[in-house]
DNA sequence: TCAGTATTTAAGTGATCGCTTAATTCATTT
DNA sequence: AAATGAATTAAGCGATCACTTAAATACTGA
């Protein structure tokens, strides 16, 4: 495993870290937040944020005692789209998509 | 594992896997044609299709002494748009957008 | 029917994954 | 400094993955 690519794919693979870009979606949270709401211990969330970090979908800041997590959109979006565009070019509505969230982000 | 999006997740976690939809991309193949292009044994290659046709990323049609792979590109772009949907909310407000680009393609 | 080709299935094996508990690091509070 | 809490790192272990080779299945043509 080498590439970015893999790299997100890789990390998209598993239910648990889908599951924790899912709660990402809607606010950035502590390790801890996150790992409250899984039925595991803090080390195994701790273990699939370094995955998800080292894909690029998630960035970590450390504030403190805590350690604050956040979904990186633009990486998942564009990732997805440019593997979509790459396998089935009717998809190609998709690029409109992930271009115009690029250039909210990037304004915003 | 059950539902459809972990399939296709846990499907396209594999490059050989990610390769083999790349090469059928473009046209349909065999599952002997599709063996010649990796270093890898036919029965390894016929385990990945299997996976790939599991998660409905592929189809097989059997046709006198071959059996023919071809991709099921909608069941790709489906999938991994509405997993994008729900993860990176910012693209909803773009679905209008890009449902009314994808009629127009439709219909032009 | 027999031989040859295409493909899948079975069985086995080493490597990787996903978790656990225990130990560690770093920051805060007293 | 000592104790507490947040988070990561380390070590280990069972389960699953990704191959292999060998055997089985299915079709074709002499």
């Amino acid at each position: 495993m080498q590439g970015m690519i893999e790299k997100v794919f890789e990390a998209l693979a598993s239910t648990p870290r889908r599951r924790i870009l899912a709660y990402l979606a809607h606010s950035e949270l502590t390790a801890g937040q996150i790992a409250e709401r899984f039925a595991m211990s803090k080390s195994a969330i701790s273990q699939h944020l370094n995955v998800l970090e080292n894909a690029g979908l998630v960035r970590s800041e450390k504030r403190g005692q805590f350690v604050h997590y956040a979904i990186v959109q633009e990486n998942l979006a564009t990732t997805l789209n440019s593997y979509l565009q790459q396998v089935c070019p009717v998809s190609r509505p998709l690029m409109a998509e992930s271009r115009a969230i690029a250039e909210t982000k990037a304004k915003g």
